[in-house]
DNA sequence: TAAAGAATGTTATAACATTACATTTCCCGG
DNA sequence: CCGGGAAATGTAATGTTATAACATTCTTTA
């Protein structure tokens, strides 16, 4: 990929206080899940704390691995499902063209956001640009298409390393 | 996944003499290759044959499959190469979302088309709407980010099915 | 026609993801 | 507080997608 994975040292990188992206992020999924009903449990937060490590993107498997030296036992399923309850949160958003996954950082209902993925540094940043997403249904619908779920992910350089 | 996979039976709906496509795709091909100086190879050509059988998406071990009824060996680095190959010709795209492919059928260099994906059929029909192209792409760099590839796949059904 | 480079063959394995079923945990009504 | 049902998690196996590494064959061209 020459990307460099970002690991503990990086995490404070880019002039902010990662650990409080972090604390946010759980704190809104608290509120999330209060609000629907839904159970923010042990594993779930886990899973969760560690999709935001930093602002990559972030592979099932790495998490698994992690979660491995965490607890006694830890498959699969268990964080494929854990990611799954996050999306369906809103709490996590799926990279589609790197199989990986990053933190949402503002998990309103249903909303359909834009992704930066840097090639040098890997960092990710959500855009939502409602004129993208209107300007893309619209087309859509000139050819017929209703439009149910946008998959954007725009690859390139960010500001910081360009 | 809920959708019907296209078999010969259905190459010839939606009202279009299906051979054709084919034809037309074969002959794009050459084309393509004389003009870069590229092989179109007889595997590479039955590869984007097989891309061709219809236009819904196709995998890589569909291809695989079907390659190793027709010839003595397949094995998958044999589809992975001749894929790799088509997309830099620009014959075939793949599809993020799906794991897939799709013929192009308007491989001029370099073009970023939008992909909208019937979730009903299996349909696959790309867009090329610049407008969207230029609004992801300054959108984009309004963030400091500099484009140099987009993903913009679109989940819905198409007006056939709708 | 021989050397160089491109393409393909071959074996193995890595990386990503799900199915199916067992067990545990949690919550709520009695 | 306790028992039944639903949700969450554990566990084993397997399915799917993709690449690495090296051997061989084919094609072009000097």
């Amino acid at each position: 990929m020459g990307v460099r994975r970002e690991g503990k040292a990086l995490a404070n990188t880019g002039r902010h206080n990662h650990q409080l992206c972090v604390a946010e992020a759980l704190h809104r999924a608290e509120t999330v899940c209060k609000d629907s009903g839904a159970r923010m449990t042990s594993l779930r937060r886990m899973v969760l704390e560690q999709v935001w490590r930093g602002h990559d993107a972030v592979k099932a498997y790495d998490i698994l691995a992690w979660l491995g030296r965490k607890r006694r036992s830890a498959n699969p399923p268990t964080v494929y499902r854990a990611l799954q309850f996050l999306q369906q949160e809103g709490l996590v958003h799926r990279l589609e063209s790197l199989n990986a996954f990053v933190g949402c950082s503002q998990p309103r209902g249903n909303h359909q956001g834009q992704f930066l993925i840097c090639g040098k540094c890997g960092q990710v940043s959500e855009m939502e640009a409602r004129e993208i997403t209107r300007l893309v249904s619209e087309s859509a619908k000139a050819k017929g298409f209703i439009t149910h779920r946008q998959t954007i992910e725009v690859h390139g350089v960010c500001g910081q390393c360009a």
